[in-house]
DNA sequence: TTGAAAGCGTTACCAT
DNA sequence: ATGGTAACGCTTTCAA
């Protein structure tokens, strides 16, 4: 790798000079500039990041922790959050903490080594001591960590509350719920935007809750049992997509017909909402935009630029009309 | 953030002496060690790792190259690469290139710059001569670039035939097949592995084969337009999962039913494929797997472990029967 | 307007 | 067995 030193002897200046150019800062002289911008071009030369990262104290990289992947919601995330980051000249370090909170911790020790200038989280276990201590900016995304914290959320409740209503309208008369993990915030926001519709319902109670994990394989466990318990249902609000599904699956496997004998309507609006049949009616999520909007908030938080915005996002959702409902 | 000099004044000796238990290297006395990692733990002392890279020349990161997380294969592929990397000590950065050749090279050049060790990429237009003059392991991934570099891939074309095979094995008398992006390898080697088992047959020719772009979108008017070109296909090989899930749409959408009146297959195994109704029977790759291999591979190569094993690993596939056929 | 040199945190060589 | 120090490639202060 050629270095700033190459620079310099090849353009007859001082490294010193080389440097001014590269981040211009200070004085260079017209011809001193061109000369040096020439060495630049024809060397092919590209400073070294890393040599940069230890004397500026901090990287041109961010941190992205995500419990895992492989859950539909986290790609478009995560690809929103790489475009948004390369644009405004960051890279990404992608960590998968499966909502442990000691690979989370492990994970923050090792960004921290990396000099990452900030992080966005998406965790249910972190607490803003840890995040405080680090005192590097964090961005917690689809989950509130605390107030105090800069956060990008969606409108949970008033999401479950829009699906409840929505299947209500739809003439659904016994509404049952597929509620998330409950140690995660948000499954708990979307059971009480489903209470507040239903909740006064003289033939609601808690048996019209089942609880899965979040994904589809508990997600049958719970609508089969769910169903066994109150034939009578003829509508479902899943507390996402992949459980909307398993929701689906298990009707089926009840010989039920959806959306004839029993509506289904899910949350996120992942893509694969649209890959399966019938297509799921769900509450969309800005995904996209949720990872956008907390790339560059992020952003401004690390150059310090005085973030003239709010730095605690609550998104808006939709209501997707598809075949499920 | 506490420095190896800080641990040196605590625990009363130089920073070469704490340098040499830190990577335990050299002499250092019993009770001399037994100083500074006490020193270490009560400072909570973590080295940086960004000073180590610099004099190192080399990052404990290593590069993930796909053309786009939010493509349902690389999701598995990244988290098996995340996965088995932290494991080994290295974190990952993730890039998605949109199988852009500028992209791709800019991204080499951010990856370099960064000081990382190796790259994992998986892509169509990088060439030999572009990754042999980054000097550093680079192993390609799904898709070969070059005999001569370290790549992972899997049986392609036998993958194919089984598909076929099976499906002719289940009585279907025509068979079409959705094709992949004609620019990428791997969807020439399914082509030519569907070919290979009925292109002696009587009633083929070219028009059963219709390309898509290895999306649903793409694939649902390929497959429209398929049906209606041969009324009497009853069968279906789909290059890949998503565009599988297109065949089944557009086979609903023209009034068949799948499997009764018309068999799909796909080729992936990626985890949507058990979400469908019906679900996809599909050829398998063993994605994670895949990622894991790659990743030790890379790592070995990096670390200069004379490698063992042949660094050119083509994996096998298998046939999932499920409920599309 | 330019250059010399210190320093970022670490490792490895050379002394002792 | 231990310590001093140059070096990694860069930025920034201080002098000139």
């Amino acid at each position: 790798m050629i270095s700033i030193k190459d620079v310099a002897k090849y353009a007859g200046v001082s490294v010193a000079t080389v440097s001014r150019v590269l981040n211009n800062s200070g004085y260079v002289g017209q011809d001193t500039r061109k000369k040096v911008e020439k060495a630049i071009e024809e060397l092919n030369y590209k400073p070294n990041e890393v040599a940069r990262s230890l004397f500026k104290k901090q990287s041109t990289t961010i941190g992205l922790i995500v419990p895992d992947i492989m859950n539909p919601f986290f790609p478009e995330l995560a690809r929103a959050v790489e475009d948004t980051a390369i644009q405004l000249g960051y890279n990404v370090i992608l960590c998968n903490s499966d909502g442990d909170q000691k690979k989370e911790q492990n994970y923050l020790d090792i960004l921290q080594q990396q000099y990452v200038n900030g992080i966005i989280v998406s965790s249910n276990t972190l607490t803003a001591a840890q995040i405080v201590r680090l005192n590097i900016p964090v961005v917690s995304i689809d989950r509130v960590i605390s107030k105090g914290l800069p956060t990008i959320v969606v409108e949970n409740k008033k999401g479950a509350m829009m699906a409840t209503r929505y299947l209500q309208s739809k003439g659904c008369r016994r509404i049952g719920h597929i509620k998330g993990n409950s140690s995660v915030v948000n499954a708990e926001e979307r059971c009480e935007g489903y209470k507040e519709i239903i909740g006064n319902e003289p033939w609601f109670d808690e048996t019209y809750i089942a609880e899965g994990q979040y994904d589809m394989q508990s997600s049958i466990q719970a609508t089969l049992e769910l169903l066994q318990r109150h034939p009578d249902i003829d509508g479902i609000f899943a507390a996402n997509d992949i459980m909307a599904i398993g929701a689906i699956k298990a009707a089926y496997q009840l010989g039920k017909r959806v959306p004839e004998d029993i509506a289904i309507i899910g949350f996120d609006g992942i893509s694969l909402s649209k890959a399966t049949t019938p297509e799921l009616t769900t509450i969309e999520q800005p995904i996209y935009e949720m990872g956008e909007k907390a790339t560059k908030m992020l952003v401004s938080l690390m150059e310090q630029q005085t973030v003239d915005q709010e730095n605690y996002k609550i998104l808006d959702v939709t209501l997707i009309e598809r075949e499920s409902t």
